[in-house]
DNA sequence: CTCCTGACGTCCC
DNA sequence: CGGGACGCCAGGA
């Protein structure tokens, strides 16, 4: 295959986000190996069958989730909470449930 | 080809 | 700490 797109890319990176940790935006994008393209990110979940990808593990920089509906982010934080993410004041702790790519692999 | 939009990020006030 | 403005990438009309 030649040079994967950013979608195939970011839809792969997230699709390998262990259970128990949070990824952000960028920090995808950077995985990716476009750090500005955190926008693209947000559009491929959005694009993206959500019911294939674990978007509730993808929130912003501020460890908070992006959805402009309160009800929608109260359940995203419900789904995290139940795998051991812990939220302080609606807010994640990147510090600790912070994804790093550890077990991350492209193809 | 040009313009608009989007689950973001960073800087500035 | 809160809010506003600009920048980025990709897709659709």
């Amino acid at each position: 295959m030649t040079i994967p797109t950013l979608f195939q890319k970011i839809h792969k990176i997230i699709s390998q986000i262990p259970k128990g940790k949070v990824a952000t935006y960028g920090h995808i994008a950077v995985l990716a190996g476009n750090p500005r393209a955190a926008r693209t990110v947000g559009w491929v979940l959005n694009s993206s069958k959500s019911d294939e990808l674990p978007w509730h593990r993808v929130i912003n920089a501020q460890g908070r989730s992006s959805f402009p509906d309160r009800n929608k982010r109260m359940l995203q934080q419900s789904m995290l909470e139940a795998e051991g993410i812990i939220f302080n004041n609606e807010k994640v702790d990147l510090d600790i449930f912070l994804w790093n790519g550890n077990n991350l692999h492209l193809s």
